[in-house]
DNA sequence: TCATTTATCTGACTATAGTCAGATAAATTT
DNA sequence: AAATTTATCTGACTATAGTCAGATAAATGA
């Protein structure tokens, strides 16, 4: 049997387990979609987002959360920002309802586990989890977006909020050399972004200069890394960079950020003397294309 | 996270992506029950045995397969040994359609591995198989039957035709010992049948004497072995026999068959002398309960 | 200020995926 | 031969899971 042959009958088996399992322990009283909505509110979460995030139509999304409000569960606001986007929350009878439907999934997940040995569960677990990780690797794809919008903020945001964790001293992206929204949009430069279903993840920007490129704001969320995403971005960027004849790309990192430095020399940067002032860097490579 | 939330977040990632691809992939034209239906069928298929492996409502497929005959996909007719069971089978066009399901299907496949690195697509592919085998050995229960009934019939059929591909000479089960149904029958004994998703995929049974029991008709299905089902299957007989009572068990094995000498050696039975005239035997074992 | 965009809601549909209670006919048991 | 069982079919439902075309109101941009 090939891979492909395996892949197919992975899926077979498995939807076909896991549905049964759903259906058992979950939609009992509520439709499987209602579960799977309550669940996904957590500790309360824009429609939007939700909506993104389970692939749904508006107007779906809006008739399930109206009967999930009938039944006193959730309750819906607005935000303050923003007066146009709802804002779900659970109400303390929903909080009770989700913890039952926790139990009862948990208990579908033990059901599985339990005619097993202890050495099947140890390797089901654990090859559950490489599935897992890998299938969300493969489902993520890069895009070309503009750093001004709504998804590359939130990038950048935890992107500072991370460089400020991670450094000695907190993180200013003013007194640092400037990337700004207006310098990485076609044509001055090129912002991608990285999108785990409707999520960003990742991102990475190229600001053109004449002569060379320069590698900014390499990001990938701590839950997605080790998945080659970084590879992924740094790839895409060096397409761009090519398509733009540009012959040279630079970039400057901070000795904390030891996995961009590993990425960098996995494709054949090259440390060289500091060529410019960044008050954060401590290691500044280039690449001939 | 321990062992429940990771199979969980396996169970939402996985179900998400699988779907996702169905519906981009299948489901285009046809329902995907109705694709699901077509794939089934095969080489052919009694209307029966699809309602079980499917798991549908039986007024639900004759509908289903009714819809894919009016579309000239499939035949229907009836098996010449018993009129009532009806027998579906692909018609060229049929065929042509399967094909072209099938591509489709390959390219959904391989459409998660696409964005995947070498190292990454090899991981993956292994541990699906992995998880895979593990969740088809996790839903396999046992049950105790008739060993008159069609499933142990078919179980026993193989059961035959596997000694006689593994011994030297054909299986002939007059020439052995005794082990009729009406013998593995309670109160004389007990026949117990694994089941996969209403398929039997093992065998064995317990012939209960005054002092001893005689464990026969152990048997695995090839595509089900290193799963455990024998070890599940063999607790169970000995289960059985503790409950009636009986202090030791016997067993006689030809020596072709050396997992099954592995497994009773892993459950402390002792090879004896021999203690019966059973012509395809070549070692016997005891165990005292 | 006016046009456009964004986030949501509403009403009117449709398709899918069933369920359930008989009806029917062949096979099997008594 | 009559009663029961088995495999299927049929008609009449129901629930789920959407889709799609506007309508509405707030926010944003020109």
């Amino acid at each position: 049997m090939n891979d492909i042959a395996k892949i197919r009958q992975f899926n077979r088996t498995v939807t076909h387990h896991i549905g049964a399992l759903e259906n058992e322990f979950l939609g009992r009283e509520r439709s499987l979609g209602a579960s799977r909505l309550l669940f996904e509110i957590g500790a309360g979460a824009e429609v939007r987002v939700l909506r993104e995030r389970l692939g749904l139509d508006s107007g779906y999304v809006s008739r399930l959360l109206r009967t999930l409000e009938h039944q006193g569960l959730v309750q819906l606001g607005s935000l303050k920002e923003d007066a146009r986007v709802r804002f779900v929350s659970l109400t303390p009878k929903g909080v009770k309802e989700v913890a039952l439907l926790d139990k009862l999934s948990d208990r579908g997940a033990a059901a599985m586990l339990e005619p097993l040995s202890e050495k099947q569960r140890a390797s089901l677990v654990e090859s559950m989890a490489t599935v897992e990780r890998l299938l969300r690797a493969s489902s993520i794809n890069l895009a070309t977006s503009d750093p001004g919008s709504r998804l590359a903020q939130q990038c950048l945001t935890h992107y500072y909020e991370e460089l400020s964790e991670r450094f000695e001293m907190a993180f200013d992206p003013s007194v640092s050399i400037s990337a700004a929204p207006e310098e990485l949009r076609p044509p001055q430069g090129y912002f991608v972004l990285a999108l785990l279903q409707g999520e960003a993840v990742g991102c990475g920007a190229l600001k053109c200069h004449t002569d060379f490129g320069e590698i900014k704001r390499m990001w990938v969320a701590a839950s997605c890394r080790g998945m080659g995403i970084g590879r992924r971005i740094l790839a895409q960027l060096e397409f761009l960079a090519r398509e733009r004849g540009l012959a040279l790309l630079r970039l400057e990192t901070n000795k904390a950020l030891l996995e961009a430095q590993a990425l960098y020399k996995s494709f054949g940067y090259q440390e060289v003397a500091p060529f410019s002032e960044e008050p954060y860097a401590h290691h500044w490579f280039e690449k001939e294309l």
